[in-house]
DNA sequence: GGCATGACATTGC
DNA sequence: AGCAATGCCATGC
C-alpha cells in the first residue's frame, strides 16, 4: 500500500471527487520528472479517463500548489504547445528541473517518465 | 435521451 | 514526423 492506493481508494469510495484526486496525483510527482495524461488516470484506476485528467486541470485555479505543468501527452508532447501563455511557460518550468526537451517540443518520456508503480 | 464538447490515446496512411 | 479518423467518457444544454 502507499500513497497513491489510498488516493485511489478514497476516489472509488467517493470520499474524494476527481478533480481532487487529480490534483492528489499530479502533486506526488517528483520534480524532474514527468507523467501522461493517461498514466494520472491509469494510476486513478481509470485507464479511459484520460481526457477527464486534462478536464481536472484545466479547472485548476492559478496560484494552486499543483506541478499540472509535469502532465504531458502520451508522446511526451506538451499538450499547451498552442497556448502563447502556458505553452512556453510549461517548457520553461521543465527545463528549469532538467528535464530535456527535443526542438520539436516533445520530452523523452523513456527517461523522465515517474514509474511509481514499479 | 440525443448531441456537442474537450490540457487525450491509438492506429493507419 | 505529421495528419486524419476513431474510440473514450463525464458534463452540460
Amino acid at each position: 500500500m502507499n500513497d497513491i492506493d489510498d488516493i485511489r481508494a478514497a476516489l472509488a469510495a467517493g470520499d474524494l471527487g476527481w478533480q481532487a484526486a487529480v490534483f492528489d496525483i499530479v502533486g506526488r510527482i517528483p520534480p524532474g520528472l514527468v507523467l501522461g495524461y493517461k498514466d494520472v488516470g491509469v494510476l486513478l484506476g481509470h485507464p479511459r479517463r484520460a481526457r477527464h485528467v486534462g478536464f481536472a486541470l484545466a479547472a485548476l485555479p492559478p496560484g494552486r500548489d499543483v506541478p499540472w505543468w509535469r502532465v504531458l501527452r502520451s508522446d511526451g508532447s506538451v499538450a499547451m504547445q498552442g497556448d502563447p501563455e502556458r505553452g512556453p511557460e510549461q517548457a520553461a518550468r521543465l527545463t528549469a528541473e532538467g528535464v530535456t526537451i527535443s526542438p520539436a517540443g516533445r520530452v523523452s518520456m523513456r527517461r523522465f517518465r515517474w514509474e511509481p508503480w514499479r
